[in-house]
RNA sequence: GGUCGGUUGGCCGAGUGGUUAGGCAACGGUCUGCAAAACCGUGUACGGCGGUUCGAGUCCGCCAUCGACCUCCA
């Protein structure tokens, strides 16, 4: 197996070859969505830089079992105490039933995530049904005395945590800092250090969604599913976890406390942190109000799109960029993305029209190594990209009668190409994206067949005629050297 | 305040101690019934000031500036 793969550990803060726990198996864990509002522009980071990953390894002969989790309870609106559950607060103010919310926003998240082309993780567990599981955990961490109870509540001892361990060793935090700097909030005092944090929480009366459990009538602390779940189907040490920077403090740190007392081992080997999507040069979330729907950039129904943008696009978009920089949002960039997105695309497509040559003017051995190297690179999706440009100039400059490849190299050069433009980067041409069909297909090409006739008549008023009413119709018309290419706007 | 990370040509974005990133936009040319597309060519970017070096956007120091996290956040 093609094992040069090298990503960057958050762990240890650099670029390490990635080496499996068990070999030619990679466990992945990715947090997901937390269902009580449609996701924006910042959740298509993770989604997509993870699909890659996804997509890779597959790729690299890896059997890969990647679990992304639905959150759907325990997300508390403030720090542990007077918070009210998010998707608890949605129901109540929208009169539905909780797991009515959580099923809408499911169902929107799924829906997007397929107009993106992202691939279904392999297992998508969802926090409410591992309610057992997570107290388990809490029972664990409660025997070995790393977590005390309060009013009903459990919370992870942190000082205790920390004497024998480090907690700040992904995140960089030192615990004396923690001291001045955490939040202080109002209902800290069941807490020993402002900084513990909760492993289970006794509901109020308004409260709608609760457990019963030896501690009282409750629900779950927000890091706990990540630890349960990833545990019940990935082990309890594994290969790689994965998620936002934002989660690196507090979410993953508690994380790796809550799994190393509770299993007594590392969580993951590696971790990986996708960058956030800035807007004005910040970060695009909740907290700001400054974030754009999928939805929205879908139907360019917001006041800060000048247009609707393709999924293809958005995709395209965040892929030129490296993962693990800030990616800055604007009109123009996703212009850009989209222009460039069309040209790699309409050359991709032209390779079924290639013929073979009697020699080839390409390199694509050499050609298709680089484009491995650069995903082998920490994924550099950029770099690999303008590999791609270069064969878009090839294929261009093929079809132009310039030059050639001989029927073998042809034919790996476009195995090659479906390979990291559709397998790997998960591009698809927006023709099949907007479902245009068999028929529409062969409705057009009749109707350009046509206008190629009068073409060759020189009838311009019909040659033009059929142009500009297609056109006007969304069908964008061009003439090649010796026939027609159309597309839809 | 603490911790961490940016600052690259008109825009977006890679990378590297010495040789072209790439895309978009712009300009010039070729092709073309027109248009579109395509192809070819052009632009002497690397926040500032010092230092190390034969040579630094690339390493070091200082300064400026922006941001992320420290509270829910992808």
């Amino acid at each position: 197996m093609d094992n040069k793969l090298f990503i960057y550990n958050t762990l240890t803060r650099t670029k390490e070859q990635f080496k499996p726990i068990h070999e030619g198996h990679l466990g992945l864990y990715v947090c997901g969505p937390t269902v009580y509002g449609d996701a924006h522009l910042g959740h298509t980071r993770p989604a997509i830089t993870f699909d890659l990953l996804f997509r890779y390894t597959r790729h690299l002969g890896y059997k890969v079992r990647y679990v992304r989790n639905i959150t759907d309870v325990g997300h508390l609106e403030n720090d542990a105490d007077e918070g009210e559950d998010k998707i608890g607060k949605k129901a109540r103010l929208e009169k539905l039933e909780p797991m009515e919310v959580v099923q809408y926003y499911t169902d929107r998240y799924h829906a997007h995530m397929d107009a993106l082309n992202v691939l279904k993780p392999s297992i998508e567990p969802r926090a409410s049904g591992h309610i057992i599981e997570q107290l388990q955990i809490v029972d664990k961490i409660m025997d070995k005395g790393y977590a005390y109870e309060s009013n009903g509540s459990v919370y992870f001892d942190v000082e205790k945590y920390n004497q024998q361990h480090n907690y700040g060793q992904l995140s960089g935090r030192v615990l004396d800092e923690l001291y001045s700097t955490t939040r202080s909030l109002d209902g800290q005092g069941e807490k020993r250090n402002s900084f513990d944090f909760a492993l289970w929480k006794k509901a109020s009366p308004e409260h709608i969604m609760r457990w019963p459990s030896k501690y009282s009538e409750g629900f779950p602390g927000w890091h706990l599913e990540c630890s349960a779940m990833s545990a019940k189907y990935l082990g309890e040490t594994f290969d790689i976890h994965g998620g936002g920077m934002d989660l690196m403090f507090p979410h993953h740190e508690c994380e790796i406390a809550q799994s190393t007392i509770a299993h007594g081992h590392v969580l993951a080997n590696y971790w990986m942190h996708n960058n956030m999507i800035t807007i004005n040069g910040q970060k695009m979330g909740k907290s700001l109000g400054n974030f754009i729907t999928l939805e929205e950039f879908f139907s360019g129904n917001h006041k800060l799109l000048t247009q609707a943008y393709d999924p293809m696009t958005i995709r395209f978009f965040i892929l030129q960029a490296h993962y693990r920089s800030t990616l800055d949002f604007s009109n123009e960039a996703l212009q850009a993305a989209q222009k460039g997105l069309q040209r790699l695309m309409e050359a991709y497509a032209r390779l079924d029209k290639l013929t073979a040559g009697e020699k080839s003017d390409f390199n694509i051995t050499e050609w298709q190594e680089k484009c491995h190297e650069a995903l082998n690179d920490d994924l550099n999706s950029p770099i690999l990209i303008s590999h791609l440009f270069e064969a878009v100039k090839w294929i261009n400059s093929m079809v132009a009668g310039q030059a050639t490849l001989t029927a073998d190299d042809l034919k790996l050069f476009t195995q090659y190409m479906h390979l990291f433009v559709e397998e790997i980067l998960g591009l698809k041409n927006s023709i099949d994206a907007k479902g245009g069909g068999e028929v529409l297909k062969n409705v057009i090409d009749l109707l350009l067949t046509l206008r190629m006739e009068a073409k060759a008549r020189k009838d311009w008023a019909t040659t033009d005629k059929i142009r500009n009413e297609l056109q006007a119709m969304g069908v964008l018309v061009k003439d090649t050297k010796d026939g027609f290419e159309w597309e839809l706007k």
